[in-house]
DNA sequence: TTGTACGCGTTATCAT
DNA sequence: ATGATAACGCGTACAA
C-alpha cells in the first residue's frame, strides 16, 4: 500500500482526512484548512468539505493533531490517591449497567438507598479536592481547554502517563508525592498544591496556614479565654505540619503550653480518635478545645464526642480547617479556617495556561499563597 | 536530516524514545518494550532504559501512542453549556495568579469573600451534573482510565473535538442537543444522559421520571389531600417535559384538574418566578402546592415565596426533583424526588468502557433507566 | 533478545 | 486557492 493513501474499507474505520478529501474531491490539505484555517480557503470548497465531513461523521483525531503540532491543548489535574480519604467506591454495589437491556425493552434499574447515601453524604462530597477541582474546571472552561482528570497510586507511572497527555499538570498533595516530585520531568509546566517551597522547577499554589492558624488561636484564646488547647491530626503532609507548628507557636506567644502529643486521627479507616478521646474522657483529661488539622478530622471528633456524651461546645470546643461544605451541616456547625479552594484551582489553571507555551526552563516560577479566613460558627462557643 | 533520527538539540525539547535510546545505548524498540512489554526484554537493559528515561525526564507521548494503536484510553464527559445554570464564573474576580511572584518572594493573595461565597454556595455546587460527574470519575478511577472533561456552547465543533480525544463519550442533556445528536458520529460509543429513546446509535442513561412524579403526586394528593397542584418549570428538555406530562396524568388519575399553564421559571438569569408568583399572590390565586421541575426551580420558588411573606408549607407547599444537596440545607428542607446521580454517572462509564473496544455498530444499545425515589422533608407539609 | 522500517492522521511547508 | 509531501513520536511486524 502506498504511503499516505486511504485504506480500502473506509466504512469500517473512523473516517480520516483522506476519506473526507476523497468524498469532497479535494486534497487533504484543503480538508485541514477547512477546519483550522477558514481564511485560507474559498467558501465554496469549505462548504463542500464540511458537508462531506458531516456525511461521513468525521471527527479530527486529537492524537494526530497533538502529534503534529506538539501540544494537546489539554490541562491535567492529577491525584495520587484519589478518594483514599473517602468512602471506597468499591464498597458500593455497581449499577447494573452490564445487564443487557436493549433500548426497546428498557428495564428500570433499582438502586440501594444505603449506597446512594454513602455516595451522597456531604461528609464525603464535596471535599477540599472537589472544590479545587471545580475551580480548575471552571477556569479551563473559560480558557476553552479540556480538562484531564487522572489518578493513580503508583506515583511514577501514573503521573508520567498523565504528563504525556497534557500541556500542563496540576498535582494534589500526597504523602508519596515528595519523592516522585523530584523525579518529575520539568518538560511541562507543573503546579503542586499545598507543597512546601523548594528548589524544584515546579509552581506552587498553597495557603498561608500560619496566618490562618494564628488568627484562629487568637480567637480561641483572646476572645474565648480558652487555655487548654489540643491539636488533632497526624503531622503528615505540608499543610498539617505547618498547621501544627503554628498551633504551637501561637499558643506559646500567648504564654500557653501546647500539648506536645497531637491527638492522632486518621481520616479514613478504623480510626483511633474515638479510642483516644474516650481514654482522655475517662481520665477526665479532655482538653477544653480540639483544634483539628482539617474539617474532616473535626467532623470525626464531633462524632466521637457525641458518642461519649460530651457536649460541644459547652464542655469541649472543636475547630476545623479548610471550610468544606459539611462544616455547615454538622451539629453544632463547625468553626473553621476557610481556604478559597475554587480560587486556588483557578489559579493553578491560569498558571498552567499562561506558562504552557513558554520555555521549559521559564524562570518565572509562581508561588501563589492564598490568605485563609476564619469562619466562626457554633462549635467554638460563638 | 534522516528520517527517524533524533533532533540535534535534545536539551530544549521534550525527550522522546530516540533520546532515551541514545542515552541508554539501545534501540527505540527496546525503549518501548521497557515500558510496555517488560517480558520481552532482559531485566538488565530494562533497568538501563528506565534509568536513562528518569535521567532525561522522559514521559511517553500519549498523542503518539494514541495515533499508533488507534485508541486514547480516555473516556470523556461533555457538557454543552456547562455552568449555564450556575453563577457565571466570569462574574467572579479571577485570582491574581498572573502577578509575577517568584517563589522566593511569595506574596499572600487576598480574595473576595463575596466571590468565594458565590462559588461555594451549595445552591450552585454540587448540582445534578456535579454528582453525575463524580460518579463517572469514580468509576473511571476504578477502571484505571483518565477522564476528559469538556464543554462548549457551539455544539458541533466542541463535541466533535472531544470525540476525537476519547474512546467513549458521555454527554449531558442540553436544549441544543437533539440536532447535534443526529449529526454525532457513531464512530465511538456514546452515552446520552436524560434523552428520550430514539433510533440513533447512542446509549442512554436516564431516570424514570413518570414513576417518580406519580409517586410524588400520590403522596401530595393521597396523603396530604392537596387538591390544587401547579407545576413550575418550562417544558424544555426530556426530563422537564416528561415530568410535566406525568404531573398532568397523575392528577387526572386522581380526578383533579391540573393547571394547564405551568409557571415559568428560568433557573438562571433575571427570573420571572417572583413576578409570576407575586401576581398570583395579590389575586389570592396561589396554588396550594408548587410541584417544581427541579430542585433548582423549587429553591427559587422558596426564595420568591419568602419574599412575598408566604409561609411554606403552611400556606403553599413546594416540592422539587433531583435530590441535590442544597435541598437539605434550605428552609424549610425540600421534599424532592431523588435520582441516583452517582450511580448514573458510574453506569455511563461502565457502558463506555465495556463497549469501547466493540464494533462501532455493536448492536447492544443500552438504555439504563434508574428508578427515582421520593424523599420526604418539610416543604411538602410532612 | 535486539534493531530496522513503516504506518497511524494531522499540521505545516513549500510548490503550483 | 489548492495540492503534494515531510515531519511529529510511538508501536510493532519482521529481520537479524
Amino acid at each position: 500500500m502506498t504511503k499516505g493513501q486511504p485504506m480500502s474499507d473506509a466504512a469500517s474505520r473512523r473516517p480520516t482526512v483522506y476519506d473526507v478529501a476523497q468524498e469532497a474531491g479535494v486534497s487533504i490539505a484543503s480538508v485541514s484548512f477547512a477546519f483550522r484555517r477558514p481564511e485560507r480557503i474559498s467558501e465554496a470548497t469549505r462548504e463542500r468539505v464540511l458537508a462531506a465531513a458531516r456525511r461521513l461523521g468525521y471527527a479530527p483525531s486529537a492524537a494526530a493533531r497533538g502529534l503534529a503540532n506538539g501540544r494537546t491543548g489539554t490541562l491535567g489535574l492529577h491525584a495520587f490517591d484519589l478518594m483514599l480519604e473517602r468512602a471506597d467506591p468499591r464498597d458500593v454495589t455497581p449499577p447494573r449497567s452490564d445487564a443487557r437491556s436493549p433500548l426497546d425493552a428498557a428495564s428500570i434499574i433499582p438502586w440501594s438507598q444505603s449506597d446512594d447515601e454513602t455516595l451522597a453524604d456531604p461528609r464525603a462530597f464535596p471535599l477540599y479536592v472537589d472544590e479545587v477541582q471545580r475551580g480548575f474546571a471552571l477556569e479551563c472552561w473559560m480558557l476553552g481547554r479540556p480538562v484531564m482528570l487522572s489518578s493513580g497510586s503508583d506515583s511514577d507511572v501514573s503521573v508520567a502517563d498523565t504528563a504525556g497527555r497534557v500541556d500542563g499538570l496540576a498535582i494534589f498533595p500526597s504523602p508519596v508525592l515528595p519523592a516522585a516530585l523530584l523525579r518529575m520531568p520539568a518538560t511541562i509546566p507543573t503546579v503542586l498544591f499545598s507543597v512546601a517551597p523548594g528548589d524544584d522547577p515546579h509552581h506552587r499554589v498553597r495557603v498561608d496556614n500560619a496566618g490562618g492558624m494564628s488568627a484562629l488561636i487568637d480567637h480561641l484564646v483572646g476572645d474565648h479565654q480558652y487555655d487548654d488547647v489540643a491539636f488533632v491530626g497526624r503531622q503528615e503532609g505540608f499543610d498539617n505540619s505547618e498547621r501544627f507548628r503554628e498551633y504551637r507557636a501561637s499558643l506559646m506567644r500567648w504564654g500557653l503550653r501546647p500539648r506536645d502529643e497531637p491527638i492522632d486521627g486518621t481520616v479514613r479507616g478504623p480510626h483511633r480518635m474515638l479510642e483516644q478521646l474516650g481514654a482522655l474522657h475517662v481520665r477526665g483529661a479532655l482538653p477544653r478545645v480540639l483544634v483539628c488539622a482539617s474539617d474532616q478530622h473535626a467532623l470525626m471528633a464531633l462524632d466521637a464526642l457525641a458518642g461519649l456524651g460530651v457536649r460541644v461546645p459547652d464542655e469541649v470546643a472543636v475547630t476545623g480547617f479548610d471550610g468544606i461544605l459539611a462544616g455547615r451541616l454538622s451539629t453544632p456547625t463547625l468553626t473553621s479556617v476557610r481556604q478559597p479552594m475554587e480560587a486556588m484551582g483557578r489559579a493553578a489553571a491560569r498558571i498552567l495556561a499562561g506558562t504552557a507555551g513558554a520555555l521549559p526552563d521559564g524562570h518565572a516560577r509562581f508561588d501563589a499563597v492564598f490568605a485563609p479566613r476564619v469562619v466562626l460558627r457554633r462549635s467554638c462557643g460563638c
